[in-house]
Formats: structure tokens, C-alpha cells, sequence
RNA sequence: GCCGCUGUAGCUCAGCUGGUAGAGCACGUCAUUCGUAAUGAUGGGGUCGGGGGUUCGAGUCCCUUCAGCGGCACCA
């Protein structure tokens, strides 16, 4: 028998019989790692403990306290117990794939009824019966056609459809939870009753296509999350109402930001706290974009189709479209004009104005550019998704050998409005030439290379999405991290050859000849409205002072106060705060708690003391204390604390 | 767009097997003038998302349509 070395993770090595499984050599180890012992590291891949070791390895043993491993196994064994107890409910249901995600996993079932909530409950009692049965789990590894075979017996098709995707032979492995059988990766922990009963839940029933093709058959898919223990599974519910809590639509609602509603789906009704939000935010980036050396332009809504041909949007793009026909009354045919989705083709017809020297470029095209895209009903979702919605968009028409200092100046100029906006990390993304593209494969060379340089340059690592760019060009992408974890891509660059041809753009170089400039499209908050989502929920509300909707509210403790309390808010009003008086006839508790509940980041409250001292008291949305101050004094600090970021 | 679920007062929700709508908060009025997270009393408010059907009778059942929610697909 063959000798083999395995190497442990404290650079101690043994030699073993070739075909050992990581259950003998943890019981070698110790008695209590044997015990232990739940699956292995070989040579940095997941293996069960049964898996026969063939040649020497780095090996390391795992146990329940290695949450990694620990929690894909539980995941990944209860995906096959929901399976099981799926098809012990509902033999004549199919089984798909079940893979393990962040905090859970899922399964898609192929079933004609709908699995209802009741389902569910029957489905995770289900569960727990074969949790508590124990059942040994075991693997073997079948040929191909066995496993075919098998599956054409059993009838599940998508089985079949399954190891027939997998290369002639390549080994296909089998496992089984007692009785019940699957086609599984592995690996997977020895029996049933190692899974924590007391410790997932079944969350969800949603529809997902057969391999992610919405032209394959529509299975449903149920989610399930899992953790160690019962008090983590406990937190993680708690964290998701959290999370429900900062969600931009109940808080657009409590806070009166904006509604929407059916007349209009997709698009946003500001009421004033929002609106003053909105503008105080665009106020803002007009004003760093104009400091970056940006002109603002400002083209139409609706545009004649023969504009959208020329830049190939018509084709492409159609059912996305708002499309307005108008009828007129003398013309001899309809003119169909579409309003626009993009703002790029209307720059061009800026930029074509009058011919441009080379000594123009870079030129760099602003516009706040309301656009409309007829987007899918299913997609829309609050400020994220919508039909209707403002970019702040952006092209710069340059030469090929301006492309890299240009894209390092938007890095730089992105992450200086990140930070003011509260988001300290982005990521970077790049992605590269796909298979089909236009253009040829030198300027692809030239441009990948100045964008990866560039963001160097500005002291960012990238990661790569291979042939992820789009068929125009290559493009950058920027993430921020939210204060609850979650990535959210905002900022774009993306490099167009493409467009400056179709549209006919052209710049007159040193040398007195016609040469086409490159177009860089890009936008750092992508849209307003997704952004202010993103900022809502992000802050959950408690808005820096400078953007908060509402800044001040002056509560009147008695109402000899009235007075006073109306000159003080004027007074903030003409200092240029956002301030409201609130006189009515109420304790100042039942007040301080509703504006608390409303977020205004700060109250100040006026009794007969104020009055008589020209004071105001001070109280601050989240600190239980006050302090009090003479008015004049506190204005100016407020008046401080309001000045937006880039005028600090 | 697809699958599933949901739609009752401004908000959150109740309304059993069909018998002609209810609570809390919010809002109005009155009393109270109060010192930092809900003062008390009282009053008004809903064509039960829209349309059609079954029925003596529909918030409740059926069909259809719109919108929202959770996913999937899409995202120039």
C-alpha cells in the first residue's frame, strides 16, 4: 500500500496508507478530535471526513467551532433535508439544485401547486423529524450513465439534465441522508442529527428559472437561513427587523420625504422634506462639479426616434422606452419621438456644435439629466428602481492619450464626495473587453491599460469582472459599503469608442486633420433618487445636520413663549436653516418625542426662562441631556454645522 | 415580464363558515400652560384598490385589471 504525507496546519507531518479518510487521521490525531472532527481542508478544498485521501496534502481537520466550515455543512445538509422532507410531503415533486448563500441556502423544487406559508411550517416540521432520526449520511461515486440511468428511473429530468452537463468521465457523486438520495459536490456532515434542530427557519417561497434562463421552465425556489446555535438564528431575525426599520420607504413615509403612487409607478412625488434634501444634495455636487471643471448643459425630454437610431438606442433599447407619438395635424406622418433614457447621444449634438480643437479637450459635459425608462413592473422598488429619475451624468470627450489622467481625476474627484457623504470605503471594479465588442483590440489594449494605471495611481485596488464590460467599451464601477454592511454600486466610468463614431463627433488635432475623440460616460451617485435611498437607509434617517430634511424644530414649552419661539425660527430661516416653530398645546414631552421619532437632528425648546434670557435649550436627537445657551450663540454654531462639506 | 403573496380610515391592523364595517395611533374640538420621548375628555372620518360576475344579499366566493411586497429575469 502507497505511503502518503499529510501535513498539518502547525507544519507537522505524518505518513499514512494511501485511501485514508480524514475520520482516521482526526482519530489518530486524538480521541476528541475523532469526536469532534466534522469534515477537512485538503490542500485548501472542503472535504467530508469519509472522503478517501489518495496523495500527500496539507490537511486540517475541522470542527463545529470553525464557523466556516461548520455553518456551510449545516446549511448545505439542511438544503438536502428540506429536499427529502419536500419529497416525503410531496413525492411527486422534482428536485433541482440547492445551494448554500449568505446566512442560509435555498432549494428550487419543480412542483405544478404553489407552496403556501402553511407548507412551510408543515415542510420545517418535517425537517426536524429527520434531524432527530439521525440518519447516516453516506456518498459513493457513480459513472455517468449509472447516474443517468438512475435518474431517468426515478424520473427527475433536471437530474438528468444535470450529469449530463457533467464531462463523460469525470466521477459523478452520490449522496444519501438516510434513505434519500442526491447528486451533490458534497461535502456534507456524517448524520442528520448533527444539524442544530433549533436553529434555521424557512423564510421565503419565490419563483427562479430553471439555471437562471427566463426562457426555462419557472420552479419555486424556497430560502431557509441556519446558524450554530438557536441565540445566533434569534440575532440574525432581530438584525433583518432592524434593517426593516431603515428601509427608505417606511421612512420616506415617516418622515414625509416622498410618496408614490399607482397613477404614476416608478416615479417619486418629493413632498418638502424630501424635495429640501434633494436640492440641498444637488446644490452640492453643482458645486463640486463646477470646482472639477465641468461646464452643466441642460437637452430635452423628448426626442425625435431618427436621434435614437443614429446612436442605436432604437434598436437596442426600444421596449424600455417611453415612446410618445404625436399626432399633428398637418404633418404628413406621425413623428414618434421617444423621451429619453440617457443624456449621452443629446451631449453629442452639444459637443457637435461648431467644430472643436484639439486644445478644447478634455471636455467635460455636465447635465442633472432627468431620464425615463420604461423599466420591467417586476423591477421597481422604492428609490432604487424607477421609471423616472435625475443622473447625475456626465461625459468627457477627450483624446485616447487623456483617457488615464481623466480617470484618475474622477477617482479622485469620486472618492473626495463619497467621504462627504459619510461613505469612508468603496470598492473598485473593473471590467474588461467582452466577446463581442466594437473596436479594435488595440485601442481595447490602450484603454484597459489607463484605466487599470489610473486607478493605481489614485491608490485603489480593483477587482476584475473578466469580460464583464460593455461591448463599447470598458468600464469602471464604484461600491460603497453601507453602515449595515450592504454594497451598493453608484459611481460608473465607462469608456465609448463607439458612440462618438455613430454620432459623427470630431475634433480638429495639431496636425489640422479630423480625428475622433474618445467619450468617457460617467456618474458618481448614479441617481439622485436611488442615491437618497441609499442615504436614507444608510444614516436610517439621522441625517448629517448639513442634508437633514428638517434641522430645527423651536417647541414652545408654555405659550407665552409663542413670540419668541416664531422670532427665533425666523431668525434661522434667514440664516439660512431649515427650522420650524411647533406652538401647539402640548407637553413638551409628547413634543420632544414626536420630533425625536420624526429624526429632526435637533429640538430647541423655549419656556419663561428662554424668554426672559433671549436663550434657547438645546436638545439633540439622540443624547438625553440639553444645554442651554444664549440664541445668538447656538445660531452660529447651527449656522457652522449646516455649511455643507465642500464650503467647510 | 415571470412565480407567489398582499390590497379594509392618513398609518398599523382586526373583521369566524357571505347577512349591509371596527381598534390603536394620527386628525378636529374643549379643558389643561405644563421644563425635555405620548395630559384628559370628546368628535369626525372608510363607495373595503378598480371593473365585471354568482347570490335575495359580497369586505368575505369567482373572473378580470391595476398597484405594492418577496424573489427570478432585466438594469444602456
Amino acid at each position: 500500500m502507497a505511503q502518503i504525507t499529510l501535513t498539518f496546519p502547525d507544519g507537522n507531518a505524518r505518513d499514512y496508507s494511501a485511501g485514508i479518510t480524514a475520520a482516521e487521521v482526526a482519530a489518530d490525531i486524538s480521541k476528541s478530535l475523532g469526536k469532534k472532527a466534522i469534515s477537512a481542508d485538503l490542500d485548501g478544498d472542503h472535504f467530508d471526513l469519509q472522503w478517501p485521501i489518495e496523495r500527500d496534502s496539507r490537511i486540517s481537520i475541522n470542527t463545529m467551532a470553525d464557523d466556516g466550515p461548520a455553518l456551510e455543512l449545516i446549511r448545505h445538509d439542511l438544503a438536502h433535508i428540506m429536499a427529502r422532507a419536500v419529497q416525503e410531503l410531496w413525492p411527486d415533486v422534482k428536485v433541482t439544485i440547492g445551494p448554500v448563500i449568505k446566512d442560509g441556502w435555498y432549494y428550487d423544487f419543480d412542483r405544478d401547486e404553489p407552496f403556501t406559508p402553511e407548507d412551510l411550517g408543515a415542510i420545517e416540521n418535517k425537517m426536524k423529524e429527520i434531524i432527530n432520526l439521525r440518519d447516516p449520511v453516506t456518498t459513493e461515486v457513480w459513472d455517468r450513465d449509472r447516474a443517468i440511468a438512475h435518474y431517468e428511473q426515478s424520473n427527475e429530468p433536471f437530474k438528468v439534465e444535470l450529469v449530463e452537463a457533467i464531462p463523460q468521465g469525470d466521477p459523478v457523486r452520490m449522496y444519501w441522508h438516510g434513505h434519500w438520495q442526491d447528486l451533490c459536490r458534497g461535502p456534507h456532515l456524517q448524520h442528520t442529527g448533527q444539524v442544530p434542530a433549533d436553529a434555521f427557519k424557512l423564510m421565503s417561497v419565490a419563483g427562479a428559472y430553471w439555471r437562471g434562463d427566463s426562457r426555462n421552465k419557472q420552479l419555486q425556489r424556497i430560502y431557509g437561513v441556519a446558524f450554530k446555535t438557536r441565540a445566533e438564528l434569534k440575532a440574525h431575525l432581530t438584525m433583518l427587523e432592524e434593517a426593516a426599520k431603515r428601509d427608505h420607504r417606511r421612512l420616506g413615509r415617516e418622515m414625509e420625504l416622498f410618496h408614490m403612487q399607482e397613477e404614476a409607478p416608478g416615479q417619486v412625488f418629493w413632498h418638502a422634506g424630501g424635495w429640501a434634501l434633494y436640492t440641498t444634495l444637488q446644490d452640492y455636487m453643482r458645486r463640486r462639479q463646477r470646482a472639477g471643471g465641468y461646464v452643466e448643459v441642460n437637452t430635452p425630454q423628448v426626442v425625435d426616434r431618427k436621434l435614437w437610431e443614429a446612436s442605436g438606442h432604437w434598436e437596442k433599447y426600444q421596449e424600455h422606452m417611453f415612446i410618445v407619438e404625436v399626432d399633428e395635424e398637418h404633418a404628413r406622418e406621425k413623428s414618434i419621438n421617444a423621451l429619453k433614457p440617457m443624456n449621452c447621444p443629446c451631449h453629442v449634438q452639444i459637443y457637435n456644435h461648431g467644430l472643436k480643437s484639439y486644445r478644447e479637450l478634455p471636455l467635460r459635459m455636465a447635465e442633472f439629466g432627468a431620464c425615463n425608462r420604461y423599466e420591467p413592473s417586476g423591477a421597481l422598488h422604492g428609490l432604487m428602481r424607477v421609471r423616472g429619475f435625475t443622473q447625475d451624468d456626465a461625459h468627457i470627450f477627450c483624446r485616447e492619450d487623456q483617457i488615464e489622467a481623466e480617470t484618475r481625476r474622477f477617482i479622485e474627484f469620486l472618492s473626495a464626495i463619497y467621504r462627504d457623504l459619510g461613505f469612508e470605503k468603496f470598492a473598485v471594479k473593473f471590467s474588461d473587453r467582452p466577446e463581442t465588442r466594437a473596436g479594435a483590440d488595440d485601442i481595447w489594449d490602450k484603454a484597459e491599460h489607463a484605466l487599470k494605471s489610473a486607478t493605481e495611481a489614485a491608490g485603489y485596488a480593483y477587482e476584475l469582472n473578466p469580460g464583464e464590460g460593455a461591448f463599447y467599451g470598458p468600464k469602471l464601477e464604484f461600491v460603497l459599503t453601507d453602515a449595515i454592511g450592504r454594497d451598493w454600486q453608484c459611481g460608473t466610468l465607462q469608456v465609448d469608442f463607439v458612440m462618438p463614431e455613430r454620432l459623427d463627433a470630431t475634433y480638429i488635432g495639431a496636425d489640422g486633420a479630423k480625428h475622433r475623440p474618445v467619450m468617457l460616460h460617467r456618474a458618481v451617485l448614479g441617481s439622485f433618487e436611488r442615491f437618497i435611498g441609499i442615504l436614507i437607509e444608510n444614516f436610517a434617517g439621522r441625517f448629517p445636520f448639513w442634508l437633514a430634511p428638517r434641522q430645527v424644530v423651536v417647541a414652545t414649552i408654555v405659550s407665552e413663549a409663542d413670540a419668541y419661539a416664531q422670532e427665533v425660527v425666523a431668525e434661522l430661516r434667514a440664516r439660512g436653516l431649515r427650522a420650524e416653530a411647533d406652538l401647539r398645546n402640548e407637553k413638551i414631552n409628547y413634543k420632544v418625542r414626536e420630533h425625536s421619532v420624526g429624526k429632526v437632528p435637533v429640538i430647541l425648546a423655549i419656556g419663561a426662562r428662554e424668554v426672559s434670557e433671549r436663550s434657547v435649550s438645546v436638545r439633540r436627537l439622540g443624547e438625553q441631556g440639553t444645554t442651554s445657551a444664549p440664541f445668538d450663540e447656538i445660531a452660529q454654531s447651527l449656522v457652522r454645522e449646516a455649511t455643507p462639506p465642500d464650503l467647510r
